[in-house]
DNA sequence: AGAACGATCGACT
DNA sequence: GTCGATCGTTCTA
């Protein structure tokens, strides 16, 4: 099967956020494969990002996976009930990730919408809200920190160009621009805070 | 040991 | 637009 190599991962992580749009989150679960097409990233840098939880290299138990190699998942904890999905990139040794911030369902659509949202009836707010937003992301996949520091070139979790490199049909996606700004929640970063480091697709017009 | 806080979400006005 | 939920991580002492 197809997958994003580590070299991938271990280049920039800006570039490496903007490359990853449009790109097939791929998350087994029982044998069943979760799809999401990437929509929504933001790109994290421990050297000089007041937002990156590895700022200055800041060093914990939290943001060891940070320091280690390229191309494993970085999951935490959030707000006391939510989980974000990272990438981790760049060389060892210099800690950054890419935040998985919204995938849209390709694949696996009946799993995801139990995991969202159990038995609860699919509503047009359900189904703007699907997986817009990193908790979502998370909730939807299945995914916690149970999957921290996978690695992504392994068979569970993984990022594929296409949906037929895991044997499926690929629709031609709609078309999409690219955008860029502010990343979401970081206000506390000072200067970091303008960064335009989060990207996201839009449909055109 | 205790306190503060957060890369969020969904319900509600 | 506002606001509460809910708890692991981190820092202070």
């Amino acid at each position: 099967m197809t997958r994003l190599s580590r070299e991938f991962y271990a280049g920039d992580t800006v570039e490496a956020a903007r490359k990853l749009l449009g790109k097939y989150l791929v998350r087994m679960l029982d044998g069943e494969p979760l799809v999401g097409r990437i929509t929504e990233t933001e790109a994290y840098i421990g050297r000089c990002d007041k937002a990156c939880h590895a700022y200055h290299y800041r060093r914990t138990g939290r943001t060891d996976v940070l320091f280690g190699p390229p191309g494993h998942a970085y999951i935490y904890f959030i707000y006391g009930m939510y989980h974000c999905l990272n990438f981790v990139t760049e060389p060892e040794g210099e800690p950054a990730a890419v935040l998985i911030r919204a995938v849209e369902p390709a694949a696996g659509i009946r799993t995801i919408r139990r995991l969202r949202f159990g038995d609860r009836p699919m509503t047009p707010y359900r189904k703007k809200n699907f997986m817009n937003g990193p908790g979502k992301v998370c909730q939807g996949l299945g995914l916690t920190t149970a999957e921290n520091r996978l690695d992504l070139t392994g068979d569970v979790l993984f990022v594929c160009e296409a949906l037929t490199d895991i044997g499926l049909p690929c629709p031609s996606p709609p078309k999409e621009r690219m955008r860029s700004g502010p990343r979401v929640g970081i206000d506390y970063a000072e200067e970091a805070r303008d960064f335009p480091w989060r990207f996201w697709l839009e449909k055109e017009e």
